[in-house]
DNA sequence: CACCAAAATTGATCTGGGTCAATTTGCTTT
DNA sequence: AAAGCAAATTGACCCAGATCAATTTTGGTG
């Protein structure tokens, strides 16, 4: 459960026990360096130059969130930002009767906690092992006031995830089952082909009922689609993922 | 045009007209001032203090559309930032195989133009007769360059829009008909309440097949759920729009 | 006003995907 | 390796909403 001394290694700094709550998670032995961070090209930070991140990785913490934990909740205030560095994030909201819309999928590089509300409008649990790079508002808000650079990267991040999420209405809103499917696993194997290089087989972290939760249906259809494609050859449905056989097949059924 | 609210109503001054792509539009005579503009204070604008504003206007110029018009088509290149002052604008995507997906209705000050790809990602077609205020990318650009609250504001208004279209997928993959119609309909009720102040009749001046794209159903659907709706009392369907006889019903409806 | 076209409504029928109900598969634990 | 359990698959059936097909209503025009 509680990974080598969570709790024990927080040093002087008491907010962040705070920030963390109850739930279980590690924080890092401090000394992490920027430069060396996995995502040091992909995220916000790509924008500062070698000076700024000096001072901008005193700013952050990292934390490790073990499988299936939350992150932040949607009805949380917000009081941080985070940086996803390691691992995958469903991010979703919740109807009063249960019913989960997962509105996306956050991998590495990924910039979480911009809101207008001063709430978080959704979810986020951890998909397996996650490490996250943790800001709490105030300074990072400080940090980027006469940064205006830092800020042009954070809105060019949000406009992306606006025009996903408006391919993602498409998607959900006139796409059958098999498109939907299609689709998912198309743009899934993309980014994480951007992340870590092109392969043949492509990880699912994710359980269908998740997947089910991304694109509208339900875990029933999501299984019986996901045999029907590989009946026809155009993938394998292998432990933990899939392989993609017939691209072209694919691609065909998505672009429709 | 809409006989319950004059929600676009046509500029008096019928302009210079003027071929811009294929539509016709009319820009109007110079000499506006922003201090007059009907969106002072809702729009990016609202952010500039009266010595920029000045300079600001000579940025812009403002074109008229009429009903039905195309603004802009989703596989242009962007060469200008929109800010809508009057009217509704229609925000959608199609498939290759004309399947349709409202995306969102725009209403008077909202910013539209903003995309990482150097191209809308979606089409914009004018609902009734519009007015927008329209930016040349390059100098609204140089304008930014040291005003860092004007970035701040757009980002605003980008993570705002963003949260909105989470709220949406939600709707979207998971929730029924009655529940799409009647969500729509309070939402678009505050939305009009927000911009003129509250009233018991809410003007549609979107048609069925609008509403019937924009929540994922086809219009025969639309059309039973307001019958429905008003069989039951909750609203009445009137020229033009509809009045919320039952607010209480309708929000019962939503929330579910 | 009569006429026409587009938008909206209504009805009858069909079906894609949901629901319900067993299995089956694949871990983990002992 | 057997037991236990959650995730995934498969099958049988059902229904909300789509499709198809008329009307009806509205708006514009000569």
């Amino acid at each position: 459960m509680h990974p080598v001394g969570a709790l024990g290694l927080m040093r002087g700094r008491s907010a962040l026990g705070r920030w963390i709550g109850a739930s279980v998670v590690t924080i890092e032995p401090n000394g992490h360096l920027c430069n060396d961070c996995a995502v040091r090209d992909l995220a916000v930070c790509s924008s500062l130059d070698p000076a700024e991140l000096r001072e901008f990785e005193h700013l952050g913490r990292r934390v490790h969130f073990a499988a299936g934990k939350t992150v932040f909740s949607e009805e949380d205030m917000t009081t941080s930002f985070y940086n996803l560095v390691d691992g995958v994030l469903r991010l979703y909201k919740l109807l009063p009767d249960g019913r989960r819309q997962i509105v996306g999928f956050a991998l590495p590089g990924d910039f979480l906690g911009m809101n207008t509300s001063r709430r978080h409008n959704f979810s986020a649990d951890a998909i397996g092992a996650v490490t996250v790079c943790q800001f709490a508002h105030a300074p990072f808000d400080r940090f980027i006031e006469d940064r205006p650079h830092l800020l042009r990267r954070i809105n060019e991040l949000a406009v992306r995830e606006l025009s996903q999420a408006r391919d993602h209405m498409v998607l959900l809103g006139r796409r059958s089952a098999d498109e939907k499917v299609a689709t998912f696993l198309l743009g899934w194997c993309r980014r994480l082909s951007a992340l870590k290089g092109p392969s043949g087989t492509v990880p699912l972290p994710m359980g269908r009922q998740d997947i089910a939760d991304y694109l509208g249906l339900t875990i029933e259809t999501v299984s019986r689609t996901f045999t029907k494609l590989e009946r026809q050859g155009a993938i394998e449905i292998i432990h933990g993922g899939i392989s993609l056989r017939d691209p072209a097949r694919v691609e065909a059924l998505a672009a429709a």
